[in-house]
DNA sequence: CTTGACCTCGCCCTAAGGGCGAGGCTTAGA
DNA sequence: TCTAAGCCTCGCCCTTAGGGCGAGGTCAAG
């Protein structure tokens, strides 16, 4: 069967039928040495509609060679969790239209309200990494539990409120250095990846925020108002934080939990 | 404020930046005509921002620019529209992957049997059009309504099933020409863009099919085990048709609508 | 005056092809 | 046997929304 003739019995194109065999997604039953041209056969008919299929998904090329490289049961499995990856990406952004609309018609009156506060020199024992939004919380958790169980060791207590501090942006393609910060009293030696620094007084603006609002896209809300209200106010600031002052597993969810911060010097 | 501190604070890349000036989407308060540095003011930071989410749902630049030219409730509409669309988008490749999901696992016992038989040569009353698939409904709606008001003045009736030609695919992005035929008899005029034409006697191999598995993608398995049967055979067709031989509002789900036939010549 | 940081511009790259045109191959008709 | 039409391949440029890199111009501070 020729190449023309296989395109049409597959309703795919000529061209994405050259580039599944150029890339090797596809080969033809025979090629002739001489002139090139493709021959396919009969049996490749159902693997091409296939692919097709899977093209309507718009299931990436590279993906789609992985999943023909099963066989049975695996075949659905691989398709299966392609497609929970696809929900869940179309589960965040439903949450940012979501977030887009409330804040769209809410502009002007946000819901938060800006305060100030001074923040007493600290030290602080802190981890930091780069990590992608995926990995956050998986940070959060066992970096916090490593700290703690240092201090512990150590016969330290935390003394003030657990911060984590977003160095840089953190999203689905950018991975900011984080630091997760516990504010302690007395000696600690640094074991690890653990650091040990002091962190000036100064003055944050802050939002208080309930347990609820701690999550995308509703947490941007919070960064807005602190930020817009510094940009009014022309005041400098640095990299923000969130504050917790609450035990998380003892809030409800519509009790305040902490504060999104941005320090600044008066 | 420079480019790369607008950068920052916006936390769009510089490229981004450059592109959105580019392409008018977003141009900087003052760019020095000498050296071309742009410069933004902070008035600009919620634009850019409201971009950076957008972009974050994958909206197309030129729709962002489009959502950007309203206002008010305009803005909200019009992201609730995107949305609506993309939302429909994923419903349709959720259907494909349990249609793929099923015909991956019942592969080889398929659960539709291909019969044979002859249909006789008949006069058809029909309408053609290349239509999208997301068109075909209303097409079908509109063209028989139509052919059933010309026969009807006419003084002629129906005198065998209904009949969706497909002269080529149909789909998404591509509109095949489709043919929505009604057999007479007796004399009757071609109005508008209506057409008589003689069917030759011919064979068609088919499936019957129930009103349920009347939607895509399910009609495609249809299509798939008519189709794979007379190639086994080596047989050679023309355009598929789906024939409905019951009154489709007085049809059950689970009761027989029609068939899905390929005709060939014996 | 120099250094380092910042900025622009231009080129090439991505994924999955679409469109077009040059040139080669094959086959049917004259 | 010649020719024209149709089919095939290959190569180039185009799309989106930028990323990466390098050359060269610019700015502010020491």
């Amino acid at each position: 069967m020729t190449a023309g003739v296989f395109a049409q019995k597959t309703r795919l194109s000529d061209k994405a039928l050259r580039l599944y065999y150029d890339m090797g997604l596809l080969e033809p039953a025979w090629v002739n040495e001489h002139n090139h041209y493709r021959y396919y056969s009969p049996d490749q008919l159902e693997k091409a509609k296939l692919i097709g299929l899977l093209r309507q998904l718009e299931m990436p090329l590279t993906t789609i060679a992985e999943v023909l490289s099963f066989e049975g049961a695996e075949v659905t499995k691989a398709i299966a969790g392609y497609w929970q990856a696809v929900e869940e990406d179309i589960q965040t952004k439903r949450k940012l239209v979501h977030y887009l609309k409330t804040y769209l018609e809410s502009k002007g009156e946000s819901m938060f309200e800006v305060l100030i506060r001074d923040v007493p020199e600290q030290k602080l024992l802190t981890l930091e990494r780069r990590v992608y939004i995926k990995e956050l919380k998986s940070f959060i958790k066992t970096s916090s539990k490593e700290m703690y169980n240092h201090l512990e060791a150590s016969k330290q207590t935390v003394t003030g409120d657990r911060m984590i501090i977003y160095h840089s942006l953190v999203n689905e393609d950018s991975d900011g250095p984080v630091e997760n910060c516990l504010p302690f009293e007395g000696r600690l030696e640094p074991i690890g990846k653990m650091r040990i620094r002091l962190e000036p007084a100064h003055k944050i603006a802050y939002v208080r925020i309930t347990k609820a609002q701690v999550v995308f896209p509703d947490i941007l809300a919070a960064y807005d108002a602190v930020e817009e209200y510094l940009v009014k106010k022309e005041i400098k600031f640095d990299a923000p934080r969130e504050i917790f002052f609450a035990d998380w597993d003892k809030t409800g969810d519509n009790e305040s939990v902490g504060d999104v911060a941005f320090p600044f010097k008066a």
